[in-house]
DNA sequence: TATGAATGAGTCTTCATTCAT
DNA sequence: AATGAATGAAGACTCATTCAT
């Protein structure tokens, strides 16, 4: 209580930038960058246009604020997953509740996966946050292997094969519901892949 | 609005339709498709602006139509190749060969790639162009791959995992030069990965 | 293309409106729709080319809420006229009456007269508006005939030969200086012939 | 024969022109001056674009040939008519008949005549061209009128005012089908007026 | 004469950003 | 802090006219 009260004013000027930053991450995933202007953003947010500017440089400032605060939750939703107990023996069921949590994650926004990937790949910015969170998963999923007892050589190079097969895995089946093509099989075929590597 | 877009006879008219075609997609391909003006297009190929609307629908076109021309050789130079004469026992000297083509091939148009990865993932058409392609490179290789005795179960399926694996590797390579990710070894367990794979 | 055409509420918006639409019109009634462009538009009404687009959709909404407007004045300034008390045997005085007021008016903005006209001629909607306000001129005018006990058998086409005859009058006296015509003369016949016209 | 092996490349470029006009004329006719562009006409016409400034000035000027060679059939059909033996006790069957053809002439040609009767507001040269016409018209049909012995005063007035209702019948029963207007009476109206006013 | 390719100024329209209130 | 009106540079596209062949 007290602590809205002492500074009411910039507990709204948060709220404020937070329904900003909301608005303008959550148009520019439906129908992109370049499709998606400050003014909609504004009357999106409920807020007037020039105010936009009190809180942001400028347009793009507001995506890469959303994409750090949303970011996570649309491509990283493995990283917060913590395993233990678990070893090479039992590591397709994992990896198979990995992919259906992922799989599940992507559906629920297709078109800010694609958006965002489309600016990953052209903008440097975008690319750099993405990169470093792939290595930061990357290593924390090293670390839970080893944690786990995984002795297999070159962890890290494996780790991020791992990463991209699902990734695949994932977008396919999510995207491109190509005819003659079983995903079923074809995702037991990418955890068996992915066990027996690391069984090496 | 009634002008038709021309279809050019003479040998002049089509040399400069390839030259805007060049032009548009080499700049487009560098600096992004929202990055480039028709102007710089037009002065780029050396033509007035009007000109370029003769030839082409709007911008748009000519990056469609660069992408047919050039978006072979660029994404899909693997499906040039023809390999007789292989088994199982050799597969990784194949699968070698094609990864070393296909990062030279991503080295030679780092941008391009990017831009063009960018565009499939935020636009429609170019989604399709690509998909149809890499499925029509899927069956390429599937069919190779029985006329040399590959007797594997749910070939496509491994076909098609097999493309996003050294589709990762590749871009891996090229563009993030992740310390301590040691690229050979990568290679190596990747194509291990594959031929095990196919050994099933 | 997402930005609402906006409807002003402040005052000085409204002003700003104003301006537009009079500067607009008084352009392309000057010198034509084709001949005119925003940017004229624009400075004529002191503001910047931007703003124009956001009160009107595009150049032509500007035009059409200018005739919707002025349209009346310019076009129809005897729909204003409320004539009691007459009869059959005074109703030339009223013709003249009306002429005068009709001529002078052509007067006073003979392009905007002709630009408008040429526009009725080759646009739908402006067509469509100047036949719906004829419309109601002539049954304003048969109500007014029928409250001042003129009998005469079909009123309705009556008014209309009148409205026409007035109106060939009126262009001629204001744009065709033909020597050898008499406009005195022309006006009593007119008049005279619209009389006679009622009484059978 | 001769004739035409004489200065066979003369001929075949009259013909040439008279096709850009015919081409050039129907289009504007039908889609109006600024919605036709030299382009469509030299399509039209089965010439090539640069031929046009081979033949014409401008545009403009081919529009304005072709309302030199085709105005008259479709604004002035009556100019051609030729009547003797009627006087004042027979002249309405001839009005009618002039109403008919005229109406007829109206209907073949709609929007050439919506679209030239524009140009004939916004333009000074198309309005003189009409203008000068519709003088000469007045003219023949009064000399008409004499030879006819018609006495009444004021003749070029009154032949005045005749056509301009005639015109306005006319562009009424053709254009405006407005409910609760009965065309035949009016007609009825307009020729008996006509008459009386020729009987002072 | 004829072709049709080429020009480039001109037009409408958009929108990120700033400014007056 | 907030509004929303205002700016103006920039972009896509058109088309009458000219030019090289």
């Amino acid at each position: 209580m007290e602590y809205e009260v002492r500074n009411p004013k910039q507990v709204r000027a948060i709220r404020k930038k937070e329904l900003i930053i909301e608005a303008g991450f959550k148009l520019i995933c439906k129908n992109g960058y370049y499709n998606t202007n400050t003014a909609q953003v504004a009357k999106e947010a409920g807020v007037s246009t020039g105010i936009v500017y009190q809180y942001f440089k400028d347009k793009y400032d507001i995506f890469m604020e959303g994409l750090k605060k949303y970011g996570d939750d649309i491509f990283f939703p493995m990283i917060k997953i913590e395993h233990d107990n678990f070893d090479i023996s039992n590591f397709d069921i994992i990896l198979k509740e990995m992919i259906d949590k992922y799989i599940n994650n992507h559906k629920m926004s297709k078109t800010a996966h694609e958006e965002i990937t489309a600016m990953i790949h052209s903008n440097h910015d975008v690319a750099k946050y993405y990169y470093d969170k792939e290595l930061e998963m990357t290593k924390s999923i090293h670390n839970t292997l080893l944690k786990n007892n995984f002795k297999s050589k070159n962890l890290s190079e494996k780790v991020h094969i791992m990463i991209g097969m699902i990734d695949n895995l994932c977008h396919e089946v999510v995207y491109h519901q190509h005819e003659n093509m079983n995903y079923n099989v074809m995702s037991d075929i990418v955890i068996k892949n992915i066990v027996d590597m690391f069984k090496e």
